[in-house]
RNA sequence: GCGGUUGUAGUCUAGUUUGGUUAGGACUUGGGCCUUCCAAGCCUACGACCCGGGUUCAAAUCCCGGCAGCCGCACCA
C-alpha cells in the first residue's frame, strides 16, 4: 500500500510523526518534522500567492481561544455535538438520534437531550445488537472546552474552525474596504475538535491547520468579473443528482457548469476552478481530484451549495481535503442577533430610485394648542400609521380615533393634510452572502505526498513539486577527496547566500547518496568530479528522470533558480 | 466509545508457548578505508524489550491497569 510506503519514508525521513512519542503518543496529534514543517510553510505559501496575491484578499489572524458567546452565537456550542447512548448490558455506545430514526423513522436531529431520551423510554427502545435497556442522552460537543482568567469565570473553547475569526470583526474589516462589496478575507491557522476516535492518521486530526477565504458577496450579485478567465477549465463533477441515481462523475467545463444550473453561481464555479488550478501546482495529477456535491440531505443548513474537493486515496478511498461552501447570510445574521450589532452594508444603487408615496403633514399651529404635552407623541404615532386608514377613517367616521398609552384622542380632518412627496431611495442595506472555500492543510500535505510517490527500479522517490520541495539543491563531491569536498561546500554554502534551501552530503557513495536525495525529494543534485578541478564545471542532476547535464560552476546559481522557477526546462540546459 | 489483536534500536525482525548467562540478526545511521556517477565491498561505532503496578529469588516473557498501532462495529454538525 502506497499509503505505509510513505507514511514510514514521512517518519523516517523527518516529514511527520506521530506526537509524544516517549510518552507513548496520543491520537489525533502530529509534529511536522524538519522537512514536514517546510513543506507544510511551502505549500502555505503558495496558497498564500493564489488567495492574497492573486486574488486580492487580505489575511488577518485571531485567536485560537473563542468566549463561549461567540461560538454559541455561531451554533457551535449547541449544535457542534452528538447526542450519545449506551447499552447498560452489552456497553455499546450509540448516536442517540440514529436510533431512533432508526425505530420510528422519524427525524429528531436537532432535538434536545431530555427529548430524546423521553423518547428512548417513552418508546421503549432499546439495544439494537443486545435487546438491552439504554441510558439517559448526553452530548458530546467535539470542542475542546477551557477556562479563561485567574477565577476561570469565564467558559471558552479552543475555535472548531478558523471562519469565525473572520464574521466577528466583520465590521473593521468592512471600513477596511472601505464599505464596498465583493471583499475576501483569508485565515490560515489551527482548529480543534476533539474527535471521538480519531484513526486514521493526519487524515483525522485534533489539531489541523485550515487555510480559509470568506469572500462577501453582494447577495443579488454571485457572478465574477474574472469567470472568463476559468471559463474553459475541465472540472470533474460528481453532482448530488449523478450520486443519487448512482451514475459516475462528469467532466465538464466551467462555463457550461454554470449554465446548465450544476453548480449555483458563477462565483462558486471560480472558486471551483481555482482549487483545481491550485492543486494541479502541488504536483497532485487532475484524474485523482474530483468535485463532489453535498447532498441535500448532508448539507449544513445555512449553505445553497457545497461541493467538497475529493481526492483518491488506497487506504481511505475518497477523502475530502478542501470544502466549497455557499454559506448565504447565515453567519453574519447570527452574530448580527447574538451582538446587537448591524452586520449589513449598504448597497448603492446604480440610479437612484425615485417613489412617491403619500405622507401625513400636520398642522402643528392646531396640534400644539389642541393636545398640548401630547402632541409629540400623537404626531410619533402618525408617522407609523398607513395613510391609507386614515383616510378611510375620515371618509367612513368623520374623524381618527387614536389610542395612546390608555388615552383616546379624535383628530378631524381640518388638522391633517396628505401631501404626495417624491422619496429618492439610493440604495439597500442588506446582509452580504458568504462564499467559503476551506483547505485541510495536512490533508492536502498528506496527498501531496503520497501522489508525489515513485518507485523506480526499486528504489524511492519523491517527485515533490519542485516549488514545494523542501530541500532544492543536494551538493557531492564524487569522491571524497580534498579538492572535490572543498569546492562542493563551497558551492552549497553560495546556495545558501542565494537563499536556496541545499545540503551537502559526503557520506557513502555516490549512488547512495543520489538514492537517498531521491527519497526525500530533493529534485537537483549538484556533483563536483574530477572534471570539475580542471575546468570548472560541474554536473547536475534531475531527478524525475535521473539525467545529467554538465554546466560552468559560475552559471549554476541561476540555472538553478530559473529551473525552479520554471523559467527554464531541464532539457533546454 | 465497544470488541478482537499487537507493542523488542531509525526500520524489519529472533527470543515470549515452558520466567533464568551479556536480548541475537539484517538493513539504516555516524566515523574510517576503498572507490571515476546511481543504495557495491571492508573495518568500526552508536542504538531497543511502550508506560505503571503486581506475582517471583528472578519478568521482554506471567497477571492487572494505562497508552498507542492495526482490524471490525460505532462515530466523523
Amino acid at each position: 500500500m502506497t499509503d505505509s510506503k510513505i507514511m514510514n519514508i514521512a517518519k523516517k525521513r523527518g516529514y511527520l510523526w506521530s506526537s509524544f512519542e516517549i510518552y507513548s503518543g496520543s491520537a489525533g496529534f502530529f509534529d511536522y518534522g524538519p522537512l514536514g514543517a517546510i513543506l507544510k510553510n511551502n505549500i502555505i505559501e503558495k496558497w498564500r500567492n493564489y488567495y492574497i496575491t492573486h486574488e486580492g484578499f487580505y489575511e488577518i489572524e485571531s485567536p485560537t481561544i473563542m468566549p463561549e458567546e461567540a461560538l454559541k452565537a455561531s451554533g457551535h456550542v449547541d449544535h457542534f455535538t452528538d447526542p450519545m447512548t449506551e447499552c447498560k448490558e452489552c456497553m455499546e455506545v450509540y448516536r442517540a438520534d440514529h436510533i431512533i430514526e432508526a425505530v420510528l423513522n422519524k427525524d429528531v436531529e436537532g432535538q434536545e437531550d431530555h427529548i430524546l431520551t423521553k423518547i428512548l423510554s417513552d418508546k421503549q427502545i432499546k439495544c439494537p445488537k443486545c435487546g438491552g435497556p439504554l441510558t439517559h442522552v448526553w452530548s458530546y460537543n467535539l470542542m475542546f472546552q477551557t477556562l479563561i482568567g485567574a477565577k476561570g469565570k469565564k467558559t471558552g473553547y479552543m475555535r472548531p474552525e478558523t471562519a469565525q475569526g473572520i464574521f466577528i470583526p466583520f465590521k473593521r474589516l468592512l471600513r477596511f474596504f472601505r464599505g464596498k462589496l465583493p471583499f475576501g478575507v483569508v485565515q490560515i491557522g489551527k482548529a480543534y475538535r476533539n474527535e471521538i476516535s480519531p484513526r486514521q492518521g493526519v487524515i483525522r486530526l485534533r489539531e489541523f491547520t485550515q487555510a480559509e477565504a470568506e469572500i462577501f458577496v453582494d447577495p443579488k450579485n454571485k457572478t465574477h468579473p474574472k469567470f472568463n478567465n476559468m471559463a474553459e477549465d475541465i472540472l470533474t463533477l460528481f453532482p448530488s443528482e449523478n450520486q443519487l441515481k448512482k451514475e459516475k462523475t462528469e467532466r465538464i467545463n466551467a462555463k457550461k457548469a454554470v449554465e446548465e444550473g450544476l453548480i449555483s453561481s458563477e462565483i462558486l464555479t471560480y472558486q471551483l476552478c481555482l482549487a483545481a488550478r491550485f492543486l494541479s501546482d502541488l504536483g497532485i495529477p487532475a484524474d485523482v481530484i474530483r468535485f463532489r456535491q453535498h447532498l441535500p440531505t448532508e448539507m449544513a443548513h445555512y449553505a445553497i451549495d457545497c461541493w467538497d474537493v475529493e481526492v483518491k486515496t488506497d487506504r481511505f478511498g475518497w477523502i475530502e481535503i478542501i470544502g466549497i461552501a455557499d454559506r448565504t447570510d447565515f453567519d453574519l445574521k447570527s452574530h448580527g442577533k447574538h451582538s446587537n450589532e448591524d452586520l449589513s452594508v449598504f448597497i448603492e444603487y446604480n440610479k437612484p430610485k425615485t417613489v412617491t408615496k403619500l405622507v401625513v403633514k400636520h398642522n402643528m399651529k392646531k396640534f400644539g394648542p389642541l393636545f398640548k404635552a401630547d402632541a409629540p407623541k400623537i404626531i410619533n404615532k402618525l408617522e407609523d400609521l398607513k395613510v391609507s386608514d386614515i383616510q378611510k377613517a375620515f371618509k367612513k367616521e368623520g374623524v381618527f380615533k387614536i389610542e395612546i398609552d390608555g388615552k383616546n384622542y379624535e383628530l378631524s380632518p381640518d388638522i391633517i393634510s396628505f401631501q404626495e412627496i417624491e422619496d429618492i431611495i439610493r440604495g439597500e442595506k442588506v446582509i452580504p452572502h458568504v462564499i467559503e472555500p476551506s483547505y485541510g492543510i495536512d490533508r492536502i500535505i498528506y496527498t501531496v505526498l503520497l501522489h508525489s510517490y515513485t518507485e523506480y527500479n526499486g528504489r524511492s522517490f519523491l517527485k515533490l513539486e519542485k516549488g514545494i520541495a523542501p530541500i532544492k539543491v543536494a551538493v557531492f563531491p564524487l569522491l571524497n577527496n580534498e579538492d572535490m569536498v572543498k569546492i562542493a561546500h563551497s558551492i552549497k554554502d553560495e546556495f545558501r547566500n542565494q537563499n536556496i534551501i541545499s545540503e551537502y552530503d559526503g557520506s557513502g557513495t555516490i549512488g547512495r547518496r543520489y538514492a537517498r536525495c531521491d527519497e526525500i525529494g530533493i529534485p537537483f543534485a549538484v556533483t563536483v568530479d574530477h572534471e570539475t578541478l580542471e575546468d570548472n564545471t560541474v554536473t547536475i542532476r534531475n531527478r524525475n528522470n535521473l539525467k545529467q547535464t554538465r554546466i560552468p560552476i559560475k552559471n549554476i546559481y541561476d540555472v538553478l533558480k530559473d529551473l525552479i522557477e520554471d523559467n527554464l526546462n531541464f532539457e533546454d540546459i
